[in-house]
DNA sequence: TTAGGGTTAG
């Protein structure tokens, strides 16, 4: 009867050829369970009433243990008789190990309707089915009935639970259980240990582990894992290296899993030399161990000694890159701005069929789009198969840092649409997408945003991204309560607020900020010297700025990164000194950006010499092709000195090149709403009060009639068509003088830089009418009072 | 018949 019933089931389906298993899971995981009988006296002939025999038990035992066999061992199940607690406890166990959660839990229900005994085998498989979906209710019942059954008490079970209240997020009903515990072994506390990891609590974590060593329990591989998961999460060296001593005197420091999380831990702690002393002591490497040592260099920004890594993996015959080895360099791509090493490692990725795999294609796309490859993170992005939040969190970032806002705006538009694909904003999206309002200068947007972050509760990302925000838009006093509010400021909160005054020309309070910061214990960071040194040179000191930038390495180890060479070249540009600023450039260790020639062409332009512009120029075009602001910015001082041969060379390259000049808009909030001008705008229900008004100012600060002299009466003609008289600033300046509140200061918001006569024009208003005017433009703000500007003249 | 693990994106 026995060889009957198998011989009738593996002819079935169960015995298939093995390279036919990834099929023979699918058909597995879209198992369909046979009908069942509701009452066995329906089916009389069924052979349920005679005892299962061993061979059968076997059977089904050999088929719901093989992994690719559930729906035959479903079947003969249920040709089997039910009253055996052991062929249900197979079958939940079979389930759960082949991720079918929902059906083990389902036939655990089953089991309980039946009315079948249940024993200490039956709970665990549950249980754990419970936790994978996290199903908290559920999990609780089959709790509460394991209390009925008498069986609460056993330590398999108990572990499982741990896990399970783990698993749905409940660390205290976890917690709970093991206190309750009549005994705990290993497991146990290597599941608190563990539990508290995964709970992205990674000081809890230790705490667990060393309350583990003081109840004298000797640490296994699991719980040793476990606790260097939790030093590299929280960046807990000293701990590190406590473990690793306990680790060589339990004598499983050569155990290959131990091994890399100890390149692991020592790798986020920046500790990358002993990262690859413990590397090299492996005697049995894997691939996981050679992909811990290539996030320890990317870590420590050693991009050359991470490309050395993955090429010496290569050369190893036993060794073939992953698709996280490749994940884990591509950060080095970004840190050298390197887009040939990113196509590189694309192209391998492709040739080696690591495609698709939706990690890999996302951190590609970051990858393009550090390197300000914005096409080539669109393509990929757009044939992401899976695409999931974080795939859209990165290219909206990738928008975002490359100044392409109304596409990241679009894209986040499009990302709301698709809520019906579960795809819900979360508060990195709400963080990244803050920037692109606040640089359009939609205020009222970013004051709906704040409105909506409040579901979020206290979010440092999104607090970090508000004061930015805020600052952006002119609200200074907002940004510096929402920072005062925050329960948990890190050092990004601090490094914003620094950025927040150094932005408004308020250098003094920046610095002040940074001393308090280090008053509270909190360490800087390359992005606090970003913070400070641009500060200092917006509010033109100098002295403290090179201060601050020969500090950095004598005082704080931190090499200086090519953003604080560009803010020291904006600061050499500001003292005048344009051959100190060459060659500094020519000095510099890392090889100049776009970004560092930019600033030296803003240098050129504050000092009026034209060859230094025309050198930097050059530079930026054979280091980039769309930088549109580079020609603008050549070309009006080409205009400005008459050579209109010149202004036109520009305007041609410019028309071949396929780039058109960004068309210059200012806005003004007035009662909540954003009034935009453009150029000579007329389109305004009051143009013609504003005009008026600009005729009373430009009479009564004498800049009515501007003649300079230095040009031909030819130059004037050719200079009035594009002559400030009608720029968009001056008209959302008038508008703001007679629409906000008499002797409070406004905000203009302009994409474009200011010109010198709308600066100079700016100081006169703000002494005739008595009012603070404060102007932001793409790289900071103007506060104009009493006559003076904060920018020192100099922007 | 019962458990746990390392390297991976914003």
């Amino acid at each position: 009867m026995a060889a009957t019933v198998l011989t009738s089931y593996c002819c079935s389906s169960s015995l298939k050829p093995i390279d036919d298993s990834s099929k023979q899971l699918e058909e597995t995981k879209s198992v369909k369970f046979p009908e069942r009988a509701r009452n066995s006296r329906r089916h009389p002939s069924r052979p349920s009433i005679k005892p299962n025999s061993p061979a059968v038990t076997r059977s089904l035992l050999a088929l719901a243990d093989s992994g690719c066999a559930m729906d035959s061992a479903l079947q003969l199940f249920e040709k089997m008789n039910h009253s055996d607690t052991f062929i249900w406890n197979v079958i939940i166990r079979g389930l759960a190990r082949n991720g079918l959660f929902s059906e083990a839990v389902d036939f655990y229900r089953r089991m309980e309707r039946e009315g079948i005994r249940m024993d200490y085998f039956t709970f665990p498989f549950v249980i754990k089915a419970c936790g994978e979906l996290m199903w908290l209710t559920e999990g609780q019942r089959v709790h509460a009935r394991l209390i009925k059954v008498g069986l609460d008490s056993d330590i398999y079970v108990c572990n499982f639970l741990v896990e399970m209240y783990f698993s749905v997020g409940c660390a205290e009903l976890a917690e709970k259980v093991f206190e309750e515990m009549p005994q705990r072994d290993l497991v146990s506390w290597n599941s608190m240990v563990a539990g508290y990891l995964s709970a992205g609590d990674g000081f809890s974590s230790l705490g667990w582990f060393r309350e583990m060593i003081g109840s004298g329990k000797k640490p296994d591989r699991f719980g040793v894992i476990s606790a260097l998961g939790a030093c590299s999460k929280e960046s807990c060296l000293k701990s590190g290296k406590e473990i690793h001593c306990l680790v060589i005197k339990n004598g499983i420091d050569l155990d290959v899993m131990v091994g890399t999380s100890l390149v692991d831990m020592y790798g986020k702690c920046g500790e990358v030399r002993s990262a690859e002393m413990v590397f090299h002591l492996i005697p049995l490497k894997n691939v996981a161990v050679w992909n811990s040592l290539i996030n320890a260099y990317v870590v420590s920004g050693k991009s050359a000694e991470s490309f050395a890594c993955l090429r010496l993996m290569q050369e190893d015959q036993h060794m073939v890159p992953d698709a996280i080895s490749l994940i884990n360099v591509l950060p080095s791509c970004s840190q050298v701005g390197s887009l040939k090493e990113c196509q590189s490692i694309h192209g391998y990725a492709f040739r080696k069929l690591l495609l698709p795999q939706v990690v890999l294609e996302t951190s590609l796309v970051d990858a393009y789009g550090k390197c300000a490859a914005v096409r080539s993170a669109e393509r990929l992005f757009s044939v992401i198969s899976e695409k999931n939040l974080i795939s859209w969190n990165t290219m909206i970032a990738v928008y975002v840092q490359n100044e392409k806002h109304e596409e990241a705006l679009e894209l986040f538009q499009e990302m709301c649409l698709k809520q019906y694909h579960h795809l819900k904003p979360d508060a990195i999206t709400i963080a990244s997408i803050l920037p692109s309002y606040a640089e359009l200068a939609m205020v009222n947007e970013c004051k709906q945003i704040h409105a909506l972050a409040a579901k979020f509760g206290s979010n440092t990302v999104i607090s970090n991204a508000l004061i930015h925000a805020y600052a952006k838009c002119g609200d200074l006093d907002t940004a510096r309560r929402i920072f005062d509010r925050m329960p948990g400021k890190n050092l990004v909160s601090w490094n914003t607020m620094i950025l927040a005054y150094g932005m408004h020309g308020f250098g003094e309070t920046a610095i002040a900020t940074f001393s308090q910061m280090r008053e509270t214990g909190i360490e800087p960071d390359q992005g606090s010297f970003v913070s400070l040194l641009y500060s200092c040179s917006i509010s033109g000191l100098i002295e403290q700025g090179w201060e601050y930038f020969n500090a950095m390495k004598s005082e704080y180890n931190i090499d200086p990164g090519i953003e604080q060479y560009g803010c020291m070249i904006d600061l050499l540009g500001r003292s005048g000194n344009l051959d100190a600023a060459r060659e500094f450039i020519e000095q510099m260790p890392l090889p100049p950006t776009a970004r560092i020639w930019g600033s030296f062409l803003s240098a050129s332009r504050n000092n009026n010499d034209l060859a230094s512009a025309e050198l930097a120029a050059s530079k930026i075009s054979s280091l980039e092709h769309d930088n549109t602001g580079c020609y603008v910015l050549l070309s009006n001082m080409y205009a400005e000195a008459g050579r209109w041969e010149d202004v036109n060379r520009i305007k041609s390259l410019m028309k071949e090149k396929g780039l058109a000049k960004t068309t210059a808009s200012c806005s003004v909030q007035i009662g909540g709403k954003s009034e935009r001008f453009v150029y000579h705008d007329v389109s305004h229900r009051e143009a013609n009060m504003i005009s008026e008004v600009l005729d009373v100012m430009l009479k009564q600060t004498g800049e009515d009639v501007k003649m300079n002299m230095k040009f031909r009466p030819v130059d004037l003609i050719k200079r009035r068509r594009g002559s400030p008289e009608g720029h968009a600033v001056r008209l959302a300046i008038c508008l703001g003088l007679v629409s906000t509140a008499v002797g409070k200061p406004f905000v203009v918001r302009q994409n474009t830089r200011i010109c010198k006569d709308c600066h100079r024009l700016a100081k006169k208003i703000s002494r005739a009418c008595n009012r603070e005017i404060v102007v932001g433009d793409g790289k900071a703000f103007h506060h104009f009072n009493g006559g003076v500007c904060s920018c020192g003249d100099y922007w």
